[in-house]
DNA sequence: AAAATATACCTTGACAGGCGAAGTATATGG
DNA sequence: CCATATACTTCGCCTGTCAAGGTATATTTT
């Protein structure tokens, strides 16, 4: 990973608002795709991941189900709820915002 | 203050150096600064202010010292340094980076 | 003259999110 | 049978933000 944490830190949960949106998926697979994306240049410790998976359910903007493979490791699916919908086009909304705001702020 | 604090932070520093980028000031000033030129959308708490100051100098960025006003509170006035100039290009290197990749992230 | 407001700085403690580290479990390739 | 890939989980630390409280001086209002 080559960028700072703390520059994605208040995207996380958007980001995975954002893959949900295409259609339920698993942790592990989320971050793969994270990691293609970018070109390898970021990639969700699992910890974190993780972690907003809980948070986010406990928002009830996701929820989950145990996939039913019969071979491999088990996976825990997640799928966005409308109330995740809305929450991820509120948090788009304040990217553009924030996003504008930052170019004003740090451009002397 | 609308905009989200997570959306800001890790900009916080940086929005302090381009501030100082444009000559030295103090603390006060700085955060009145911020909030015109957002038109009060966006404001750093004193805590907050205070703190990146203290870690800024920490790191060499910036140095400080007491105006000498004959009226009104005493002021520390900051400068930034050589490295603090260095280190403020870097940062806006890892915004425009950053800002590319949010943006692949968040949008499905 | 007293009180309120504006300027200006500082510290403490709590909180939240990111993450290193370690662990669990299954399947596959050498 | 052992290493690697897939897949999920928990614990505890670290860092940055910020509410709350404090100090001090000058001006404005009552």
């Amino acid at each position: 990973m080559s960028i700072a944490s703390d520059m994605i830190r208040g995207h996380t949960d958007t980001i995975i608002l954002a893959h949900l949106m295409s259609g339920d998926s698993y942790g592990y697979k989320i971050n793969r795709s994270i990691s293609e994306k970018t070109g390898g240049q970021y990639e969700l410790k699992e910890a974190t991941l993780y972690t907003a998976f809980r948070r986010l359910e406990q928002l009830g903007f996701i929820s989950s189900y145990w996939g039913d493979e019969n071979t491999g490791a088990r996976r825990r699916y997640y799928s966005i709820t409308p109330a995740g919908v809305q929450e991820y086009h509120r948090m788009l909304g304040e990217w553009e915002q924030s996003q504008r705001l930052i170019q004003t702020l740090i451009t002397s």
